[in-house]
DNA sequence: ATTTTTATGATTGATTTTGATTGAAAAGGA
DNA sequence: TCCTTTTCAATCAAAATCAATCATAAAAAT
């Protein structure tokens, strides 16, 4: 592991619990105690953390997690693309949505008509749940699993075993990179959930802003084959690709 | 664990609490007295406790706290309880926690020992994900299945679905009432869930206070014969149904 | 291929924090 | 009231943490 993947795991563990002790930076990136200090003293000179003895502090500022940092980015292409998913959605309709953050939009835009929503992330379960109260419209079902607090989600053989469970008309995901070659993300047991949801859905349909069109990260998914629709945003920097993914049979939106 | 860890587990439970007593501080925090005592001075000369002989009392400020805790407030019964139940655990186990207020505070008096926790309470889990902090002790999983969002839990049969891919050496249960008939509890699928627990694991625990003995619900769970023992505390109203139920072979707790 | 630069890990001594011990003060019971 | 028990604050030795330094390994430049 090298430097600048320290400092992300670190910053990451320091904007979930607020604070990174030396020991435990030394166990998560597996560096020597005065390679974590000098990293400490890197991101105490850029601002990032305040020095505290036996460890650092994050300092608080707004849109400073993870999470949050990234809704904030092209929110707008973000919301009009979740716009455009939610359209898809009709009375009674199941919905598998993948842990994102360009589902979690979705969510805030899905019409008042009765939907099923099976999800694996602790986020949109909350925020379904809770702005649900009033006519019951939705049932909203977690997948088990072991929790990965850092990303809000559910992950793993229990997510996959209760994956199992269900069958859905649609499943919408967030991935990390698509192109000819096929979807990708991150990590090795999201990419896992995310084969699930596509092999138990009807329909499955990719959100990802331009950012995504033609990217590739760590895992691949599969390939374009079972993908019903991408739903993107019409910025310049993406109309080659999305040519492309056309050119290969895929019906792409551009909104 | 260090200085600022220290503080924040305790100020968690002067919060949830009201107080907490020096022996208790020593014991969540594996510090020793005069520690403790120093950490007292400082947390209170920053004003976020008040000194009182034998501990602190939390200021009390309303709205720093979440959701999930408040509704835990100052029980010494169900206090007691847990923390009987907490002794039970060791290294590595694997526990079963079904959704309930004692069960709740089960959590939060859990050791600082690797335990792997699965749970189909939301309230519980966002907790023990979030309480999590400084050596990961615990691996926390939830259970999938339908959100009753009033109950803050996962019921139904995906939840049931969920956890017949989990064996656990403890099953922790709160009931609606206990008696020499068996378990109650209110609602149907919750039952269903409990009786699941109960089934994949090797001792069920049942935690119930005085008021629970004797009582009826609507579902009955089952009897008391795969029940490894009651826990519950020392009323004198419920003395009698406690020789009752000892009588019939179980054991019982009484704290 | 060799030198230079950079990043890392180990070592050292200074500093801070911690844990045990002590005697004094406070609380509780006979 | 007196005595016992518990809690407290102060002190000191031990342990942990820190910053600085040096040596080595990897990477980059020559």
């Amino acid at each position: 592991m090298n430097h600048w993947e320290r400092h992300e795991q670190m910053l990451r563990v320091a904007a979930l619990k607020g604070t990174i002790s030396l020991r435990r930076a030394m166990e998560i990136t597996g560096a020597s105690a005065a390679t974590i200090r000098r990293d400490f003293a890197e991101m105490a000179s850029a601002g990032a953390v305040e020095r505290i003895r036996g460890g650092v502090r994050g300092v608080r500022r707004e849109g400073n997690l993870p999470f949050a940092m990234r809704q904030a980015q092209h929110s707008d292409a973000k919301n009009a693309i979740a716009r455009e998913a939610a359209d898809l959605l009709r009375h009674g309709d199941v919905v598998f949505v993948d842990g994102g953050t360009t589902t979690f939009h979705l969510c805030l835009h899905l019409p008042a008509v009765p939907l099923r929503i099976i999800t694996n992330s602790l986020r949109i379960a909350a925020y379904l749940a809770d702005a649900n109260t009033a006519d019951n419209a939705w049932e909203v079902y977690l997948t088990g699993g072991l929790i990965h607090a850092e990303f809000g989600l559910l992950a793993g053989p229990g997510t996959l075993h209760s994956l199992d469970f269900y069958h859905a008309d649609w499943a919408f995901l967030s991935v990390g990179g698509i192109g000819v070659a096929g979807l990708y993300n991150t990590s090795e047991t999201v990419v896992e959930t995310e084969r699930k949801m596509i092999a138990q859905s009807d329909r499955a349909v990719v959100l990802a802003d331009h950012s995504k069109l033609g990217q590739r990260a760590m895992c691949r998914i599969g390939g374009l084959g079972r993908i019903d629709r991408l739903i993107t945003d019409d910025a310049p920097q993406g109309r080659d690709q999305v040519r492309v993914l056309q050119k290969e049979g895929l019906k792409v939106v551009a909104v």
